[in-house]
DNA sequence: ATGCGCAGGTAACGCGCGTTACCTATCTGG
DNA sequence: CCAGATAGGTAACGCGCGTTACCTGCGCAT
């Protein structure tokens, strides 16, 4: 497999970038007149024939524009940068996708600066500085800082050079324009579906409660119950370590705490790695799914609720749109435009699966 | 939590880049002397107080240096462009995460563009063409490009204007250097685990036994057999979807096909998604794992591996390693070395967790 | 006094392009 | 026949910086 033949690689002379002057010259007009066709001047007086001769140079000549060269002499480099953890989460690439799809659309480029510890305390703070300082010496015209869960933070001073919107977090400062899951709504409509399923007893398997994911999701389901003249019973509510693990032992404690009549009929695990875990008890007691106990997640991770048995129904954090929602409001804050909000709620749509 | 005041937003009035001139003003010196400081010129004869003023001014006045401007006047953008389909696979991610970190390591900026096509064929070529156009425009010096899954690849032409390297992936045309995981080597150390714990009569849930990924595997798992003086029976060997659906199938069909006393003892799942179904499989008949069928997988997909109950043994794909070999096969492109093979294996290590 | 080397600088060009000011030839209306 | 508009361009400056060539004193040996 492993052939040992040394490359001589691409031996494609790599020409010395053709210029503008190049192409001027090859159709026998200024460069003037080139850089008019090229950026479609409105008010520039071409004729439709010299247009075309400049168009085959382009052509025939292989011209690329240097992006570098422009950016200087127009003032404007066309790239947003946005810092985030990479690959310590696997959310943070939906949010990059959306982002990036977005920008692309603007015809913009998006600079991705790594920050593997996103926090603006910690030991890798340096790290995370230093990247935003790269990303303005490449004059970014504005700045993404996305976080891997909803969480308030710190941004670095430099931030505030240029434009910035926080994804999936929020100033703790209060200053910069957010975008953030609406995780109450969420909550929600994650009840009102195992409402609607028929379930009056339903269990909630809880995060660290001091979180905005926990806080919010709860507070939905409350409004769900509330709104069907339910209350959540306290003690339906057990705590979970957010892993497949804790939620396997949280749902083990409210399985076994009751007896058949009285055990909940449906769980609301408030992340899909728990949901996960919670399967395995449920299974572990002979217990079908849906079937004796209904399942319903949070988060939507693909790789989790896509390939459990049987998949899980599950709310979806919206990622994706809330990385172009957070491209679209730098457009319109570096248009100089009004936000609306500091604060932009994005809706969790919920997943239909087969575990409710 | 949504607040509807009206932003105002960085009031901060972007200041109008401070310059080198700005810095040379400031210090009393030309703008050469302040170059010459900053880029640490060897053979340059400034004085210690001279240098110290400079230092000073950039301090004060905050200068950042314009990488455009850099790069106009260098010819060097320091730039290296990967190409890679962003969310499509949780894979890519690793690899620019081992990509970023190196360039990072080097002073270099990693220029990611999307292409959720991969495959030089389909109905979104064009996007990818664009998209390495669009790296070229921004004069980047070497191209990375990143499949998500190991396999031939057609690279557009105009990656050739340029020093290229594919992660991941190889040329299908051959001329490109590229840089794939081990495949044999590890298929050959899984079922190494496998002998070493004991187990004699080992199942195998193939993949699609056309792709690079399941010819070397399998390939691997043989030459560990046989240096245990043992064959590997074809009809241990079922192929599956390479789904967790999939691998629960499969994973049914060996089991129940067998005696308790002719069932194998031991699972080769040629993904983790495979088996995390066969998992279910094995769980379904009241079978421990791995006290009654010990399991072991390939990939390495945190998300299951980590959290499947017992934690899945595997072999993990090095996309990070492959990432950062990238970079550093491109630098030395760059440089001019001749590279050392067309194509580079990297070794795929067995993780130990509780499977086995 | 002269020559010479060296520390400590500076002036000026060019990188590739956007943009503004200006210029010329041709047509049109009065 | 001439003023004025318009089509079809061009010359030249500046964006911020790297870099090369050159300049100016000053100490020192001749």
């Amino acid at each position: 497999m492993a052939k040992t033949t040394t490359s001589n690689h691409a031996g494609a002379a790599r020409q010395r970038g053709v210029t503008m002057n190049d192409v001027a010259k090859h159709a026998g007009v200024s460069r003037t007149a080139v850089s008019f066709v090229l950026s479609n001047r409105e008010n520039a007086s071409i004729s439709e024939e010299t247009r075309a001769r400049i168009n085959e140079a382009v052509q025939v000549l292989g011209y690329r524009p240097n992006a570098g060269a422009r950016a200087l002499a127009s003032q404007r480099s066309g790239w947003y940068g946005i810092v985030t953890e990479i690959v310590t989460a696997p959310f943070a690439v939906d949010i990059i996708k959306g982002a990036q799809d977005q920008a692309w659309l603007d015809r913009r480029f998006l600079l991705i600066a790594p920050s593997d510890q996103a926090d603006a305390v910690g030991p890798n703070q340096g790290m995370e500085d230093a990247a935003i300082e790269k990303l303005l010496e490449q004059r970014v015209e504005g700045l993404l800082y996305a976080a891997t869960y909803h969480r308030g933070v710190h941004v670095p001073e430099s931030a505030n050079e240029v434009p910035t919107v926080l994804i999936n977090c929020f100033d703790a400062d209060g200053r910069l324009p957010s975008i953030v899951p609406d995780e109450r709504a969420g909550g929600r409509v994650a009840v009102e579906r195992l409402l609607q399923a028929g379930h009056r007893r339903i269990g909630v398997i809880n995060l660290d409660p001091d979180i905005p994911a926990a806080v919010g999701r709860l507070a939905g389901a409350r409004e769900a119950l509330a709104d069907a003249g339910l209350e959540l019973d306290p003690q339906l509510v057990v705590p979970g370590h957010a892993t497949a693990d804790g939620g396997y032992e949280a749902a083990c404690e409210i399985l076994d705490r009751y007896t058949e009549k009285d055990r909940p009929t449906a769980l609301f695990c408030l992340n899909d790695r728990m949901a996960m875990g919670a399967y395995d008890a449920i299974k572990e007691r002979g217990l079908a799914i849906p079937g004796d106990i209904a399942v319903i997640g949070f988060d939507n991770q693909e790789l989790i609720a896509a390939y459990l048995r049987p998949k899980l129904t599950t709310v979806a954090l919206p990622f994706e749109k809330m990385g172009a929602l957070g491209v679209q409001t730098l457009a319109a804050l570096t248009a100089g435009q009004p936000i609306i909000a500091d604060q932009q709620l994005v809706g969790c749509p919920l997943l239909e699966r087969s575990s409710v």
